[in-house]
RNA sequence: GGGCGAGUGGCGGAAUGGCAGACGCGCCAGCCUUAGGAGCUGGUGCCCCGUGAGGGGCGUGUCGGUUCGAGUCCGACCUCGCCUACCA
């Protein structure tokens, strides 16, 4: 080891006194003294009212918290922090917050399992988690942050259920819930096994019907299909069009027929999507509770008819995956008529019409519907041809059904219709239906209103009185926040404690002032996460949600990250509640993120999803211990594309530390030669000082130039991919006589700023030794500027051209930069290699690629 | 069943229609070391010819197509992953 009293190697101020070595990178020793350094600076509390920069609103998914942060988190958050980091090296004024999304179910299911109250579980886990955050050395904003638990925060919720409210979007309506005799209300994941038992006390889980609180997101369903304005991945546009489901098609009246026990002329209204088969029903399915069902049944249907509602109702919550796709129903022993020719068909209940769907009843059309025919088949009822392709035989027998819609079908057996096109009958049967009121065009969409009451302790109560004369009465906003007991018993059932706390619930109407009682129903967690970034940006503010001035400003989001998990639920919700928001005239604009990334996941090293039942979870404070968290962030940027995740494996991680040894090296000891390497210190044969000076400046501006785009669309694998040659090149001139010229020297300082986003440590600890040793004042790396590219550094003088012979490279040629395509081809057809593949055949033409990097000769056979 | 996405060395992965396998791991050889599970240098898709310098062929899930040229574009199929679940 050669020494190095060198200069750039400016230890001697910070460190005892020197090796004979040059000092090693050693993590532990220098991340915690810089992230205490920024913090202690204040360095990313960003200043909302600067207006002299472009603003930058970064936000990332506040995490839940679990209690710990694992390798997962770190995927998503240190990428975004090297965003942030980027463009605040760009003059932006960065605002990346953070905060926790607080309530929730696991909290409470911990506190029952380890009796202690969910507001204490959740505040420690989120100490820790703030603590492990920090070790990422990521800039977050700590002086924004939120915690959606605190009476702060929640306030707000309980005002905007208000607002909403006012404007007519929440409202009451009975609603079905899973139901355990000791522990109330269930959610999804509480009801266990085929056989649907309790979580906690394996009772049998029942259905009760609630009066719960929704929000009217159909009311938007229309403007959320559209995504103009935002730049979303492809794939999570489709999910969100998917999970809105728009259908459009009519909504057609049957009447019942009179018979022995029931005197008809009900109306039973249909939708469909395909008017134009209407002569094709052959009989009609209601949803087993379709409210019509009692009063329609026989008298010696209804034991059948009751049975099968009853196996129905469990049905269908249990395992819709298993294999069962079998068509089950009965027949209610009445028929309905078809408007169009006055038809008696008879009427069936099944499963596999939904009530909660259209209007729960559906005409069925065996022949061009596949769940129709299926049903036909196993009943052995009639099916009846009404759409065919122009030149096929009427009378073929049908063997599935026929549901293709082009162009150029017609109608058959269709009454006054047959012959005409299938398009243009499905409008003229439609139009007239309605002309005899008996149908309308119609849109129908999947999507559901929100519901938002949960039957649980830890979250938002919902802010009305129910008072025995004025009824539902919302308690005013001068008595917000209805703040959450926290002297509940929790040690109890599983069952919501508000419905016991009398001190709670006892209240004065606000209207009467007569004794009334508070809604116990809580709000659904995602009503927190649907408007947390606005909060954000005044965090602290008791007269009001938000601050116009700042929301003006600062919204929409210009960046989000987090995980596609959320591509419905979360992303939908936070949509339809900012165009409320707009409506209600609090925001100008209705959608709220501009841009979205969604990183892939990290499963274990198993492949599965990471979860502590299954033991795969990886822990990356044990990583950061053992290599720092530089090597750990960047390590997870190397592994593959952003949006990829994939299994945890830490094979590599070695060799990204590796890499940031080598920078250090460079950046400490540009003499140094190794001598494990008999050419260190010896320029490449062939090339002069000038000629190495020129090589090194190009490759670092080559490597700016092509970083710079890496950078703007995440991709973070070849980005730093790109910075490891570049430091192998430098690795390579270590120890010659270019090592430490202005040019080696350049390409140094190139490196450490496009190194300084994603590996923040070991480049502002670089950057410090380097002014040091210039003798130039601190400053942080973090807030240079970023560098540009210098174009001439780019100019070359001679560039390899591939020679190739009818597409298979068989030469390689250097040429003087400005050669002309013919001076090219007369270099090329003169080349040994070539002339010899060629032999007798001659060239037909020869076709210049872009750029003039290659040259193909194709040849015919002479 | 429907929707979306992906198939490239031993592994993670690169590649505006233009040198397939960048970068890294692993492995092999060498160097440096008292030592090394440290560090450094070089090599490393498969097959064949040649003592060698070198040369040739085959290769991106399968089959076909477009093109001077295809991992990339088009068609059909196979496999895997994710989301969704009878939406009339």
């Amino acid at each position: 080891m050669t020494t190095t009293g060198e200069p750039g190697t400016a230890t001697q101020a910070t460190t005892a006194p020197r090796d004979r070595r040059a000092e090693r990178y050693d993590a532990s020793a220098i991340e915690p003294r810089w992230q205490q350094r920024w913090a202690e600076l204040g360095l990313y509390e960003t200043d909302l009212d600067d207006t002299s920069r472009r603003k930058f609103y970064l936000l990332t998914m506040y995490p839940y918290p679990s209690g710990d942060l694992h390798i997962g988190h770190w995927y998503i958050k240190t990428p975004t922090d090297a965003i942030a980091r980027y463009r605040r090296m760009h003059g932006d004024n960065v605002f990346l917050p953070i905060g926790f999304d607080a309530f929730g179910l696991p909290a409470e299911n911990a506190a029952i399992k380890g009796g202690f109250h969910p507001r204490e579980w959740t505040m420690r886990n989120i100490e820790n988690m703030r603590r492990q955050l920090r070790t990422m050395g990521a800039t977050f904003a700590w002086n924004a942050e939120v915690v959606t638990c605190d009476p702060s925060y929640y306030k707000w919720n309980q005002w905007f259920f208000l607002r909403f409210l006012d404007a007519g979007l929440a409202y009451r309506q009975r609603s079905t819930v899973d139901w355990c005799p000791n522990d109330g209300t269930l959610a999804r994941e509480q009801v266990e096994g085929v056989d649907r038992r309790c979580w906690r006390c394996g009772a049998r889980v029942e259905k009760r019907d609630l009066d719960q609180w929704f929000l009217r997101t159909t009311a938007y369903a229309d403007e959320l299909l559209s995504f103009e304005g935002i730049d979303w991945p492809e794939p999570i546009r489709v999910q969100q069009t998917n999970w809105i489901g728009r259908s459009s098609g009519a909504e057609i009246v049957f009447t019942t027929a009179a018979s022995d026990h029931h005197p008809g002329g009900e109306e039973l209204r249909v939708f469909t999507t395909r008017p134009d088969t209407l002569f094709g029903a052959t009989f009609m399915v209601l949803a087993p509770e379709h409210p019509l069902v009692a009063a329609l049944t026989a008298p010696d249907r209804r034991a059948e008819v009751e049975a099968y509602v009853a196996q129905a109702a469990e049905r269908t919550e249990i395992d819709r995956l298993s294999a069962d796709r079998e068509k089950t129903g009965v027949p209610i022993g009445a028929d309905a008529i078809n408007p169009v020719n006055g038809e008696r068909i008879p009427i069936f209940i099944a499963d596999y019409v939904l009530a909660t769907y259209g209007t729960g009843a559906i005409m069925a059309v065996p022949a061009h519907d596949e769940r129709d025919f299926a049903f036909a088949r196993t009943y052995g009822l009639p099916i009846r041809r009404v759409v065919m392709p122009a030149d096929a035989d009427p009378d073929a027998a049908l063997t599935e059904a026929f549901v293709a819609h082009s162009a150029d079908e017609v109608l058959i057996n269709s009454g006054p219709y047959t012959g005409r096109p299938a398009a243009d009958g499905w409008h003229e049967i439609v139009s007239d239906l309605e002309r005899r009121g008996l149908g309308r065009q119609s849109v129908t969409y999947r999507l559901r209103d929100w519901l938002v009451s949960r039957q649980r302790y830890w979250g938002t109560p919902i802010p009305v009185i129910h008072c025995p004369t004025d009824g539902i009465v919302p308690v005013p906003d001068e008595d917000l926040p209805v703040l959450l007991p926290d002297t509940v018993d929790y040690r109890g059932k599983g069952e919501n404690p508000l419905n016991h706390d009398e001190a709670f619930l006892r209240v004065d109407c606000p209207r009467c002032g007569g004794p009334a009682r508070r809604e116990t129903d809580t709000m659904d967690t995602f009503m927190d996460s649907s408007w947390y970034w606005f909060r954000y940006l005044s965090p602290d503010d008791e007269t009001a949600p938000l601050e116009q001035d700042r929301v003006t400003r600062w919204t929409p989001v210009d960046q989000y990250t987090g995980g596609a998990e959320h591509a419905v639920m979360h992303l939908l919700y936070a949509r339809f509640f900012t165009k409320a928001m707009r409506d209600i005239g609090l925001v100008r604009h209705g959608e709220p993120f501009r841009r979205l990334f969604n990183q892939g996941q990290i499963l274990g090293a198993d492949g599965e999803r990471m979860s502590k039942s299954r033991g795969n979870v990886q822990d990356p404070d044990e990583l950061v211990r053992r290599y720092g968290a530089d090597t750990v962030r960047l390590f997870l940027m190397f592994m593959g594309p952003w949006d990829q995740g994939g299994p945890w494996n830490d094979r590599g991680i070695g060799g990204v530390n590796r890499f940031l040894h080598r920078v250090w090296t460079v950046a400490t000891d540009p003499h140094g030669r190794e001598p494990g390497d008999r050419e260190s210190g010896v320029l490449p044969e062939g090339q002069d000082e000038d000629a190495a000076r020129a090589a090194i400046r190009a490759a670092a501006h080559r490597t700016l130039r092509d970083v710079n785009e890496d950078y703007e669309g995440f991709r973070w694998n070849t980005m730093v991919a790109k910075l490891m040659e570049l430091t192998n090149l430098l690795f390579r001139y270590r120890g010659t006589d270019v090592a430490g010229l202005p040019d080696w020297d350049e390409a140094v300082r190139l490196l450490l700023l496009m190194l300084a986003p994603a590996a923040p440590h070991i480049t502002e600890e670089l950057w410090s030794r380097r002014l040091e040793a210039a003798g130039e004042p601190w400053a942080s790396i973090h807030t240079q500027r970023w560098p540009t590219v210098d174009e001439t550094a780019l100019v070359e003088e001679t560039r390899e051209v591939i020679v190739q012979v009818n597409g298979k490279v068989r030469d390689r040629v250097m040429v003087p930069s400005g050669v002309s395509d013919i001076e090219l081809e007369q270099i090329v057809l003169a080349r040994d290699r070539v002339r010899a593949i060629l032999g007798e055949q001659e060239h037909a033409r020869i076709v210049h690629a872009p750029g003039g990097r290659l040259v193909n000769i194709v040849a015919r056979a002479g």
